[in-house]
DNA sequence: AACAACCAGTTGCAAATCGCAATCGGAGGA
DNA sequence: TCCTCCGATTGCGATTTGCAACTGGTTGTT
């Protein structure tokens, strides 16, 4: 698999790369909700990817390397998939897009909270947050897949939105958003 | 013209909005190269867009508010588009993705020297370059899109990349990349 | 041993979109 | 009067999308 090179430039590759409905989702879920099973990644989405677009997206991000596939050894048929490097590098761009989004799009309180707070945090914090996902998928992949071990940052991260969704659950909207 | 809204994640929005091969490629030529015609956003193009693409995504990100669109005094036919406040505050998404481009794809030096530059100047100098686009896209698009005012910011992004242009011609490559 | 639940996908299919090439009617300039 | 330039539009085949159903196999439970 490869891109298409159009040219050179650092903004059209990145978009021959990333310039689709979903590759960024995915990305989003495996780094801040830690989905690392195809299942999970399928089944508790708060868009409702179809099955065979994911399949798709997984491959080709494996063979772009954004992403890495590995047996799980707890169960035979388990599939891992990790961040990588590259991947681990678009925190910046996360944040900075998650905050453009914030002030601009229809966001939900709930599912804004982790990009307000990645952007109070700034650089620092995407720092420490780099740090944490080079453990937890790079480092330890397993360990870091069933959760033995987690991340500081993601934890904090993470309470933020349950805190934010229970107090605005049943005030706000009807939908049930997932649990990370 | 309304997006999906499939979940009211801030990163879901923005991909719902920005998610497809051309948007921000666009959004990169008004705000790096001044393009602000039709003919010069389809002919000054670097990728070759299709012009029936480029009218279904300038009409699409008006309808979203992106950007807008005005009749060119100068000549009856021509219409002159530009940015607004909403592309505008795209400057840190677009730097922080073009920082992340030129460390991971293959990219040209003299396409990522402006990414180069502008990952270098930090944020300090993405608000002198909003302040730039704000002068020429909203408060005098007219003289903006026609060269009577520019960018101190952009002019220094695209003396260096003519620069680097000039410098790498005829050494690595066989293309001839547009002149901004 | 039987069975239900779960695993990572695959298949079929209709609808929408993409990308290229050719073209359009009108306007400006020589 | 041409010729060029203007912002698009049209036709069309190839590709991609999204949904639903399904596959072959494994695991845990009874």
């Amino acid at each position: 698999m490869d891109i298409e090179r159009r040219s050179g430039c650092p903004i059209n590759l990145a978009m021959e790369v990333l310039g689709d409905r979903w590759s960024l989702v995915i990305i989003r879920d495996m780094m801040f909700g830690n989905r690392r099973h195809f299942r999970e990644l399928l089944t508790r989405s708060d868009e409702g990817i179809a099955s065979n677009i994911l399949a798709a997206r997984l491959k080709r991000l494996v063979a772009l390397g954004l992403i890495s596939k590995q047996d799980d050894p707890s169960h035979s048929q388990k599939s891992i998939y990790s961040l990588t490097e590259p991947s681990i590098q678009l925190v910046p761009v996360i944040a900075s897009l998650g905050a453009w989004g914030r002030r601009h799009l229809p966001v939900s309180e709930a599912l804004s909270i982790r990009a307000r707070l990645l952007e109070e945090g700034g650089p620092a914090m995407w720092e420490a947050f780099m740090t944490d996902l080079r453990a937890i998928h790079i480092t330890h992949p397993i360990d870091g897949a069933n959760g033995t071990i987690g991340s500081p940052v993601l934890d904090g991260l993470t309470a933020a939105y349950r805190a934010t969704l229970a107090a605005t659950r049943d005030r706000d909207d009807g939908g049930t958003p997932q649990m990370p």
